[in-house]
DNA sequence: CTTGACCTTCCAGTTACTGTAAGCTTTATG
DNA sequence: CATAAAGCTTACAGTAACTGGAAGGTCAAG
């Protein structure tokens, strides 16, 4: 199968998915004669899980374990719990740091009544050390 | 005044000073006869503003029309405002994205009962479409 | 035969810095 | 006074994960 059917079938963009074999994610493919890459179905599995590594933020690197790790059946689960665990964590820290900035924002937004620039209670807050 | 000391009094490195200053948010500064920049007292006002916008997560680009409009006092809040409510509203909008993430990944850490890699639910889990 | 859709590679741009190197000036020390 | 350390300068490269665009080869249809 051509990239663009690979790509159809997967919800990757062709340009994606190129992008991921010169990142060392995916394996280099075998080209038709003409030099187009040429996938086979066991691409498709791949890419999928590629996808939703990356929909749920899990960077390329630790993908690329992850991926790796598929190959031996009899490893333990441990690096797989590890970046899941790891990626939760950075999720709820990030988490943190928004709900600290929402309320930050949230009070500066309804601090200025809509006056001049010279009195815009907002730039006030934001001179502040 | 020197670089450093205008980055231990604004709590901003110098290198990101410079870099301020070749993305457009900084004046470029006087310069003394050996080619070192010298800083007003006004930097250090501006600097912090721009490193309490950065805190807030505001985008480089705002920033710059936050500055700018510091300089028109009778001009009105629409600006200022403006950037402050689209601000929070991106960060409500990643806030709500990363709810779903730490949905998904709490689920899939739960999932696997630390067993063999060809048995890990996780992996089970995002091999699906 | 030519038009349009795909395919290829390579280079540049995105965001906001940060690291590093090479080379000056100034300050401190022996 | 010599020299070494600290601080200043510029310029280039790297980060993460793509995305856009240019230039050019290939293939099927009308």
């Amino acid at each position: 199968m051509k990239i663009s059917e690979l790509a159809t079938k997967t919800r990757v963009p062709a340009k994606t998915i190129r992008y991921y074999e010169t990142a060392g994610l995916l394996n280099t493919p075998l080209r038709e004669a003409n030099g187009y890459r040429c996938y086979s179905t066991d691409d498709i599995d791949t890419l999928i899980f590629i996808r939703r590594c990356r929909e749920l933020n899990i960077p390329i690197d630790e993908i690329k374990q992850l991926v790796a790790v598929q190959r031996k059946p009899e490893a333990s689960c441990d690096t797989v719990d590890n970046i899941i665990a790891e990626q939760l964590a950075r999720v709820r820290q990030t988490q943190q740091e928004l709900a600290q900035l929402e309320q930050a924002l949230a009070m500066l937004a309804t601090s200025c009544s809509h006056k001049q620039v010279q009195n815009c209670a907002i730039l006030q807050s934001l001179k502040a050390d």
